[in-house]
DNA sequence: CGCTGAGATGCAAACGTTTGCCTAAACTAA
DNA sequence: TTAGTTTAGGCAAACGTTTGCATCTCAGCG
């Protein structure tokens, strides 16, 4: 259907060869038979064929993205298309495809990597999550196959390249912020703990309440999955508690709009009865009331970077693994208060 | 690096082509040499390579997914993901893979598109927008090349294949809710009018105002791109008329977030003071305060149907071209009341 | 017993590239 | 002039499949 080399060649009086060398801009075709050769693509209207490069180099230009699974809602999390958009901008820049596998279930993305990775339709795959014990990081991981994680690897830490942010100082850090505003009592609600990311969340909160001398209560420790029903109740018992919390550190933005949402059916406002702090710093944090004091933890950059360290991989087997830590920000806004003027707004 | 026909050939004692013959489960092959090739190929780990495959078929078993720019927010809308998971669902049934393709610019998108195109590297396309005099559709129907729109195209509608809502009738319907509820000063607020889901939702509002005999004013209604800051100049201005709106037809349940946002700003409370109606019904506009009330235009069949639509067209290449038109339904929570009550509940 | 035809499988070309190696021509140095 | 070297480009194999056609083996038939 297409023009192929061979028309090119013939077209420009040359070899076949001559044609491809001219393509990789090869020193040994002299200026004047490049032109010519140029000429002849362009007037035939020549494009490569991938498929055939493909096969002989045994490397596609491509990349696979692994999303989570869509079974529950998180996919609606904007956080995927803004990483989406960091992975795909250098990708674009270095000539490299992207594609997409999700699935329902964690069996169904297993297939997809593997139809991925044994097909030979990519050269290496990023990760968007990192949960324990996952099928499709095992598989990766044996396999020996390149792969870049967003977020942190629950083993072989340092064999794993990955891309994070120091979500332990950051979750440390703003909840410092909620006990210089004279926060006490100080909740955490956050996803399965068997997400990576999860557990840095906590290990911070619980960091700066064990430094500031506080208890780090179990009954203020809410697991739930994003905003399932099974959350509703949970935070309703969290504030059924003798001595209710008055601040809440929330590992992502979306749950804190749901939790916000629930806390009004329990006639408590944000931030006038409780103080939020959460992560992400999503566009949506921005636009809702009220606004969400919140960690920036630079989405984009967070893709970007793992698309540029996994091409390096790619184009050099031998690079070592990486850990690349991209900075964040604490973007104040006004779901955070002093602790003092409780109630004071709403008399 | 892999295992190939070949290898395998030689293990079962057939040749190639069997084996081949077998991945293909033609009914030439006998019972028992399949099943002793079949073992072979489990025996070795052989997985066929698609880029051979494709090269001699000319056909590789994925297709592109073409998001708009990404340089506003848009892509943060949840409307994608869920359209994605319909996409990719079916695609997984099928055995198809994805290619995704976004960029900053018009430009970059569409050198995305001309990649996958021209290098073989895809089936067809699906055009997850659609916008007036677009580079990337025109480069598509100029090239004959299978592709199908979710939305509705600005020309040539029926010869290009599409998957869409009646949202003529959807935005008629649920601007007469409005109506019913007693509002009469209802303003429009959407995107683009270079977007075809714009004009067809300003359509059904004013079909819907003239049917009920009310004025169509032009102040009431407003464009503008997502939640820039410009929109809320104009969002400041449309209530500053010296009759404003008391009801709010809103093209999309993130910009709704966002007005409503605003108002609160200008001292306006949703619903009690202004009524809104809007679409898409993501998952935001059930957690959000108050929960919307919107049109479901059931996101996930959209891309489910595409998908289907342009595999069958692949497969089928004088498919005719078609319109899917996927019903809605119309959610009806808190974001309304009836005009009478108006301010009772603040009083 | 030879022929026909069906059934099962093999052969080899093709798909469109890339690339190691070879060669012709032109140049250089002595 | 000659031998050596560089330069520019061609030849052909290889990448891993698919597929039209050829081949082989038998069974059945007359």
């Amino acid at each position: 259907m297409g023009v192929t080399i061979k028309e090119v060649a013939k077209a420009a009086g040359v070899a076949p060869s001559t044609v491809s060398r001219v393509i990789a801009d090869n020193p040994r075709i002299s200026p004047a038979t490049k032109k010519r050769v140029r000429k002849a693509m362009k007037e035939l209207g020549y494009h490569p064929n991938v498929n055939a490069r493909s096969l002989v180099r045994s490397s596609t230009q491509a990349i696979g993205v692994v999303m989570p699974s869509s079974a529950d809602k998180a996919l609606q999390n904007p956080f995927f298309p803004e990483v989406l958009r960091g992975i795909s901008a250098v990708a674009h820049d270095l000539e490299y495809s992207l594609l997409l596998s999700t699935g329902e279930t964690e069996e169904e993305i297993l297939e997809g990597v593997q139809r991925m990775v044994y097909g030979n339709r990519v050269d290496g795959v990023i990760l968007l999550y990192s949960r324990l014990k996952d099928k499709v990081m095992e598989f990766l991981y044996e396999q020996n196959f390149p792969f870049v994680i967003v977020g942190k690897p629950n083993e072989n830490t340092d064999t794993i390249s990955h891309v994070d942010n120091d979500n332990i100082r950051a979750s440390r850090e703003i909840t410092e912020h909620l006990i210089e505003l004279g926060h006490r009592c100080i909740g955490f609600i956050g996803g399965s703990k068997d997400l990576a990311v999860t557990v840095d969340r906590m290990t911070g909160y619980e960091e700066a309440l064990k430094k500031a001398g506080l208890k780090a209560k179990k009954d203020y420790r809410v697991h739930t999955e994003f905003l399932k029903s099974g959350g509703r109740k949970a935070v309703h018992e969290l504030f059924s508690l003798p001595e209710p919390p008055t601040g809440l550190v929330i590992s992502d933005d979306l749950m804190s709009i749901g939790v916000i949402n629930m806390l009004e059916e329990f006639g408590l406002y944000v931030p006038e009865d409780v103080s939020i702090v959460s992560f992400n710093n999503v566009y949506m944090a921005e636009v809702t009331r009220p606004p969400l004091t919140t960690v920036d933890i630079n989405i984009y950059e967070l893709g970007a970077q793992a698309s540029k360290c996994l091409i390096e991989k790619i184009q050099n087997k031998n690079e070592p693994a990486k850990r690349i830590i991209v900075p964040f920000e604490i973007k104040h806004r006004l779901s955070t208060q002093p602790l003092n003027e409780e109630t004071t707004k709403r008399a």
